[in-house]
Parts: C-alpha cells; sequence; structure tokens
DNA sequence: TCCAGTCATAACCGGATTGTTACCAGCTTG
DNA sequence: CAAGCTGGTAACAATCCGGTTATGACTGGA
C-alpha cells in the first residue's frame, strides 16, 4: 500500500502528505509531471493524487497516461474556479477530485473510500505490500513465489487485503467468509488462518503477515520491514 | 453544544460568529490568546476556532496548549499564503484548516463535519496530553512507548481520556466498564486500575497518569510533566 | 475403487485475561 | 481506642483465547 502525490506547490505537498502520513499511510512525492511519471513507474503506487497544474505537462495529461498504464485510483487536486475543468478530468479515467482548500480529514476519508472501492472489485487481483491475490485463479504470489490457495482461503485474504494495515475483527471475518452471525464459530477461523500461515510460511509469534491482535482479529502487516 | 472563536479581527470575528449563530450554534468569542484561553477554561466548548494571527501568542501555540487539554476539534484559520504553516499546525493537533476567504456556507458545513466526527467515537486514537489510545487495536501510546492493553482496561481509559482533567466517579465507571448498576463491584475496579498502573508504571502515591480522588473516583491528569 | 484436497469438529496446551478472596494501611467517626 | 470505611496489593482460580495437532466427512478426479 503506497500513495503518490504530485503538486509543484511545496506548502500543498507538505500538507496532503502529512495528512496521509497520519493516517499510516506510506506517501511518495513528486512535483512534476516528469517527476510524477518516473516516481508512478518506480514506485507503483495504489492511488495516485495530482494537482492540475503541474510544470512539465498538465495534471489531466498526467492523468491520461497514468489511466491507460495502470487501474489504480487517481484523485485531482483543482482550486477555486477550475469546476469547469473537472468534466475533463473524469473523462481522462480520474475516480474523484477535491477543491483546495480542503480539509485533511476529507482527503483521507475520500483516499480511503477509493481505495476500498479499488479493492472490492473482485476479479482484479488486489494487493498489498509483495502480497498479490488473484481471487479468479486462487492464486496468491508473495514477490516471486506462487502459491495455490482454498476458496476459503482466498474470501479471507480478500478482506484482509482490502483492509491492509487495519485490524479485521473476528466477526467481520466470520460473516464475510462463512457468512455466520456473531457468536459464530471461532475455531473455524482459527484453523484456516492456522493453513493459510502454514503455506505461505508466517509465524505467529513474529508475523510478516498475519498480524494476531488479541481478543480483537488480525491484520494483514504492510511495509513488513526489510 | 458550544463554540468558541477566537480572532483579533473584529470584522471577521463578526462574520464567523453571525454564520455559526445563524446555523443555531452556540457561539463564545475571544480576541487574543489570553482570553481565548480563559474561554476555552470557562466555557469548555465542543469545537474551538483559531485565528493564526493573536495578540499575546500565536493561535499554534494556543492550539497546541488546547490539544494537550482536550481532545475537543480544532479548526484554524489561516490567509491565503500561509499554507506552509498549516503542518505546523496539523502536527500540534489542529483538525481542519480553512483559507481566508471561505464563505459562510463553507464554515458552517466544515464546523459540522468536524462534530459529526467527534461525536462518532470511531476509529481514530483519542488523545490526551502524553496518552493516546487506540481503542482499535487495544494499544495505548504514552511518549514513544507502546503499550498493549486488554479490552477492560481499554474501556477504562476510554472513559477517562473523555473526561480527561476531571474527576469521574467510581459508579460511572462501573457503569462504562462492566454494565453494572450502581452499587456492583468496587474490587473489580481495584485490580483494573492496579494493573492498569503497573502496566504504564505509575505510582499511586505520585500519579502522573492515574490519580486517586478518594471516595469519588478517579482522574487522568493532564499536562502532569515538570 | 483409491487418492488427494478441502473443510468441519474436537481435543489439548500455554499464556493472557478476568473474577474472587484475603490482607494490610490509612483515614474518619463515635 | 475500636469500628468501619477507603484504597492498594497479593495470591489464587476460572475462564478465555489463540496455536497446534489429530481425525473424519465429503468431494472430484484418476
Amino acid at each position: 500500500m503506497k500513495l503518490l502525490v504530485v503538486d509543484d506547490d511545496a506548502d500543498m505537498l507538505a500538507v496532503v502528505s502529512f495528512a496521509l502520513r497520519q493516517a499510516s499511510f506510506p506517501v511518495v512525492t513528486a512535483n512534476s509531471y516528469g517527476t510524477g511519471l518516473a516516481a508512478f513507474h518506480a514506485e507503483r503506487p495504489d492511488l495516485a493524487i495530482l494537482d492540475i497544474n503541474l510544470p512539465g505537462g498538465s495534471g489531466f495529461e498526467l492523468c491520461g497516461v497514468l489511466r491507460r498504464e495502470s487501474n489504480a485510483p487517481i484523485m485531482m487536486l483543482t482550486a477555486r474556479g477550475e469546476e469547469a475543468d473537472l468534466v475533463r478530468a473524469l473523462e481522462l479515467g480520474a475516480d474523484d477530485y477535491l477543491t483546495k482548500p480542503f480539509s485533511p480529514r476529507t482527503l483521507v476519508a475520500r483516499v480511503k473510500a477509493l481505495l476500498r472501492r479499488a479493492g472490492q472489485e473482485g476479479s482484479s487481483p488486489t494487493r498489498a505490500g509483495d502480497l498479490s491475490l488473484d481471487a479468479e485463479l486462487l492464486l496468491l504470489r508473495i514477490g516471486e513465489r506462487e502459491i495455490r490457495i482454498t476458496p476459503l482461503e482466498s474470501r479471507l485474504l480478500q478482506l484482509l487485503l482490502a483492509n491492509a494495515g487495519q485490524v479485521v475483527h473476528t466477526d467481520r471475518l466470520l460473516v464475510h467468509v462463512w457468512g455466520h452471525r456473531g457468536g459464530g464459530d471461532r475455531q473455524l477461523l482459527k484453523q484456516l488462518v492456522h493453513r493459510l500461515r502454514q503455506k505461505i510460511g508466517d509465524d505467529p509469534e513474529q508475523p510478516r503477515w498475519l498480524a494476531t491482535i488479541p481478543s480483537v482479529g488480525y491484520m494483514l502487516r504492510v511495509t513488513p520491514q526489510s
């Protein structure tokens, strides 16, 4: 999970980055069309936030280019009075926009909403860190490794990936995987997690991916240190 | 429900107050650092709106001071071109900002959004002084330290943090944590407090955080250092 | 038929969490 | 001073929780 912010205004860049980092998103920044595009190629972020006015080419062009290469959500930043341009941005494949000045909380809320939406699109492989899940093929990629997983394991990973870096409550996992109501069977979940951990080679004591949050639930770790 | 507006510009104060009163919010005003802080103590508003330029001390300092004492939402007012300072404001615990000139409707909308968000005790960590509780992860941060806590301890801290600096009666704690009726079991509370104190390393005789108010209840101390 | 994969169920272990009982010290009150 | 309250501390037991292992039912394919 990683975000890219492109804006030539250093102050705005600082505000946006700070708000997102506060919300525990890793952030990569760039300040021009060229560096933005390069950063996108190098970092492969899960979401891009673009200002419209950029040196070296407009944010519109960058938006169009990125959309052709990737289906990561794109959010545009516009100044007041540029509302008319938004139609263009949306036509070029932007997913959302914010008008300056905007509230940091709004920004974070919108970003989360976009990521959630992007994560729930069923068929396309979902990613987080070095994990990549293809729910159709029941295939989990960890870096180079390709691991076959079962339907239940896939559903478990779906929800965890969609909420990567956040705790997912036991009950929510139960409902999502089995459709049980609360108070369902925790033993099933124990087993499922155990088998999955065996497959990917994860140690519950020192988890690289599946962290246990006692009496709460499980969490998929992002930025699994080096 | 009450709002505090601090600004040295009488016209701005009038405009903001009028807009908020039109939206049927009770408004208290102040025009300097000192009077603002005094008003905050006296009135205990649910939200504070601070200008950055204040006689007697900057809005930043006031923001920092208020955030240490309370977790009421804080909105900063800035002139255009001061965006660089916004990062500082956010670091100090501000929740939102508006760039002058702004429309009254925007102001009211933002205020409502902040209050709504503050009302629902959601996922964001609650803070008071150097304590920061993430009830979701069952994690308590004290400065640099990160301490895992139990569900019961989390509930206890929730109520204490929400009333930081004020005594919370034993009965209220009992009801909030266990759902007991009045006259419940005080021993449970004694144990809970004791175990929590051990975890965070607090001395009942010389409490840095959890102060005992004999035959009344407990209180979470704010700004205990020095 | 056999076999392998998948999944539900149960049992066991160790540690964490929580409830219970007991004891001690300080304070107030009669 | 004695009685009764309070709060802090300790020790213990019951329970919960997560990880692990084992087993059997069911399935689809060879």
